[in-house]
DNA sequence: TTTTGAGTTGTTCGA
DNA sequence: GTCGAACAACTCAAA
């Protein structure tokens, strides 16, 4: 009788580069690769039909896959300490391998899972590229600055092509274990833009960084740019493991060494470093669990939100009157997916003027972004409020007008997302309130009728989002 | 232990 | 229109 290894795949739907995946062969004969739905998970506010629906399709996609290696995936639903458990004893199996995953559900869920499995549990890394126990201070305690962790990072060198695991050319699973029949997620999110799994994700790595004039060598400069197309746009195949994280620092590395000028030898570092800052935020929570509910600097627990529940659904729904809020989230809306550059300018929109508890924006992101990620967007809102990790100044406030004018200069951006914008002219585009009543009619936009007014003046909101931080600070300090 | 330089992504104001 | 300074003070990392 064959041994029998599990590898159970939670955020690495993917064959190539897998440690879990390579650990279970060389454990054992046989390799049953187990996928489960845990309904631990569904009463999450961070919940969201459109990541399950991505989700889902990557799992059809690697079933697929895998059957070109004689394969096969079995899904089932439950407690994962308890369908492990029961496979392992139906099965005789040998040993559970899974990538280690450092965010706290995931921390308390696979504690359970050793608890009732012993020393057959198996976790690799592979989540992160390097481990957070493995970049500390000197004193061995964890970075809390970007720019000394990421030349910690980066100190071993750059990654080796030889420590890349290819995908298995075959995969003997055992026979006769059947999926439980579950039904299909219904699709909220246009998958088009984003077609789910692991070869899809390989076409656009390669797409972003191979050839001369591949898009990663103008990413210094481009990847600001929401009209364009100048990121790699891999984030919802990382948050799933659709393409090894290791994967694509070893392409930025490569196209470091090839770039034929010092300026896209530029872009490809700056790629590289944004890549560390994913690996930054995992071990911010993995070693400050508690910034998934609080601030990093406590100090700001004190803000005094003014939380207006009619302001935030009008952020939500994209109707904010500032042009390139609105732009931002209808794309999140539309697409689960939104440029870089916007999600800052929405997210300090929200924080800043409106004066809303990050939380709130933290949670709507989760619930829409199909590459949500508790480490990453939990990272980037604390640092947009100013209370995280390297937080900005506090009087950095984003003007949403300028970004506007700087980042997307002809509005193209703009008028993709809103449509009742595409005729207004160019010096108006961010500011349409501006227009006179006849330029409004010519344009076919009439404030407060096609798009709406702005819900607030940014100079008064500057005033008051710097005195609501301020007395936060003050309170403390008596 | 003390000291020193530095810290992703900005805005506004006044010369 | 352009440009530099001011905007607070603090905490961190490393020597």
């Amino acid at each position: 009788m064959p041994t029998t290894a599990i590898w159970w795949i939670r955020r690495d739907l993917r064959l190539t580069d897998n440690q879990a995946l390579h650990l279970a062969c060389t454990l054992a004969q046989q390799v049953l690769p187990v996928f489960i739905i845990d309904p631990g998970l569904q009463g999450s506010q961070y919940n969201s039909p459109k990541r399950a629906s991505f989700l889902w399709g990557g799992l059809q996609a690697l079933q697929q896959e895998l059957q070109k290696i004689g394969s096969n995936l079995v899904v089932r639903t439950g407690a994962p300490a308890e369908v492990l458990g029961q496979l392992c004893l139906d099965n005789g199996a040998v040993a559970v391998c899974a990538e280690r995953d450092y965010s706290p559900y995931a921390v308390a869920r696979d504690g359970r899972v050793a608890q009732r499995l012993g020393d057959h549990l198996h976790l690799t890394p592979g989540v992160s590229i390097r481990e957070p126990a493995t970049v500390l201070k000197d004193d061995g305690r964890p970075y809390t600055v970007f720019t000394p962790f990421s030349r910690r990072w980066q100190a071993p060198g750059p990654i080796r092509r030889s420590v890349v695991i290819p995908a298995p050319h075959t995969l003997t699973t055992p026979q006769g274990i059947a999926s439980e029949p579950t039904p299909a997620p219904t699709v909220v999110a246009p998958l088009a833009r984003f077609p789910p799994g692991e070869p899809a994700a390989k076409q656009r790595l390669a797409t972003f960084v191979n050839g001369e004039t591949a898009p990663v060598f103008d990413y210094a400069n481009q990847r600001n740019l929401p009209g364009i197309d100048g990121t790699s746009q891999l984030s919802p195949y990382l948050r799933f493991g659709m393409i090894s994280p290791r994967l694509t620092a070893l392409a930025a590395y490569e196209a470091i060494a090839r770039a034929p000028t010092a300026e896209s030898r530029r872009g490809a570092e700056v790629w590289l470093s944004e890549i560390i800052w994913r690996e930054f935020y995992i071990q911010i929570l993995h070693h400050f669990p508690y910034v998934r509910s609080s601030c990093f600097r406590p100090i700001y627990d004190g803000v005094a939100w003014a939380n207006n529940p009619v302001d935030f659904a009008a952020w939500c729904e994209g109707r904010t009157g500032y042009p390139i809020v609105d732009a931002a989230m209808r794309q999140l809306a539309q697409t689960g997916w939104m440029h870089n550059r916007t999600r800052m300018i929405a997210a300090s929109f929200l924080v800043k003027d409106l004066l809303i508890d990050w939380r709130w924006g933290e949670r709507w992101f989760m619930q829409h972004l199909l590459d949500g990620d508790p480490a990453a967007n939990n990272g980037g809102w604390q640092w947009t409020a100013g209370t995280g990790t390297d937080a900005a100044p506090y009087f950095r406030v984003f003007n949403p007008v300028s970004q506007g004018q700087r980042f997307d200069p002809q509005g193209a951006y703009i008028r993709r997302w809103l449509p009742e914008l595409a005729a207004v002219d160019e010096r108006d585009i961010h500011e349409p309130w501006l227009m006179p009543r006849s330029d409004q009619i010519r344009a076919h936009c009439q404030i407060g009728q096609d798009y709406p007014a702005p819900i607030t003046d940014h100079a008064f909101s500057r005033q008051r989002v710097l005195a609501a931080y301020k007395a936060a600070g003050a309170e403390i300090a008596e």
